[in-house]
DNA sequence: CGTATACTCCTAAAACATTAGGAGGACACG
DNA sequence: CGTGTCCTCCTAATGTTTTAGGAGTATACG
């Protein structure tokens, strides 16, 4: 059964939580020093409570004010955000991605190269067709 | 390298152009039978009038109504989409992206090396228009 | 105690994306 | 001609995301 119910992040909320993936547990204060571009204190903890409310950030108060914490690693998120892009954009081929990847010279083939190298010798389990 | 000027697809902007893709230069009919969901003619319409003052797309009285057409490849609305979300999600790397991809079972060591093949195989040097 | 500070929550407006109705023009055709 | 069809443009309502102010609370500190 597809898992089609998990909406993907906005591109604010994914900005934020990259933050917590980088810093890793932050308070609103953090989070908006680390943030790229200028936002208000009250703007960064709107968007903290609404990922909050939306179950993507857990949290705990420490000492006087919350520690926030991401609650999907990176992976998934990314997972969610590009099975998003992919359907949108071709009909679900990720190679045609690292293709533009390449093509865009966003990526070198010498990176992946190293990629490569790196994943075969995580998952010994993977043969070549 | 401050190529930051041109935004970034909307969702729906981007099932339309990836219709335009698709099927090649269509009326705001085609694009409607072709979209996946359902949305109302006009709103179609809307849509593709949005896309031409935006200058994603150009347009062609062609017999009665207008042909719309892309105005920029595939790889190229890819490349602003992906850049956009490479930099939101992790700081700009697009290799721990590739690195999601197979973490994510998206994409296997095997096919990332035949995409290398090919990648190796053609044009060692090109030009992003 | 009284005031500054460092937070919280509640609230709403501004900005942007999506949806769609309705008026009007051009044409085909009985 | 008159009416139906197909299309355009203009307009606006609705929905979602982002922005941020203001009130309230708890602690620190002179």
């Amino acid at each position: 059964m597809p898992r089609k119910k998990t909406k993907p992040l906005t591109p604010l909320e994914l900005e934020i939580m990259n933050v917590l993936w980088e810093t890793g547990p932050a308070s609103v204060l953090t989070v908006q020093q680390q943030l790229p571009g200028t936002r208000a204190y009250t703007t960064v903890q709107t968007m903290l409570n609404v990922l909050h409310r939306k179950g993507k950030v857990t949290r705990a108060l420490e000492d006087r004010a919350y520690l926030y914490r991401p609650a999907l690693s990176r992976s998934q998120a990314m997972g969610h955000a590009l099975g998003d892009l992919i359907d949108r954009m071709f009909g679900g081929s990720a190679e045609s991605l690292v293709m533009s990847l390449v093509e865009t010279k966003r990526l070198t083939p010498a990176k992946l190269s190293r990629v490569q190298k790196l994943l075969k010798k995580e998952s010994p389990d993977e043969q070549d067709q």
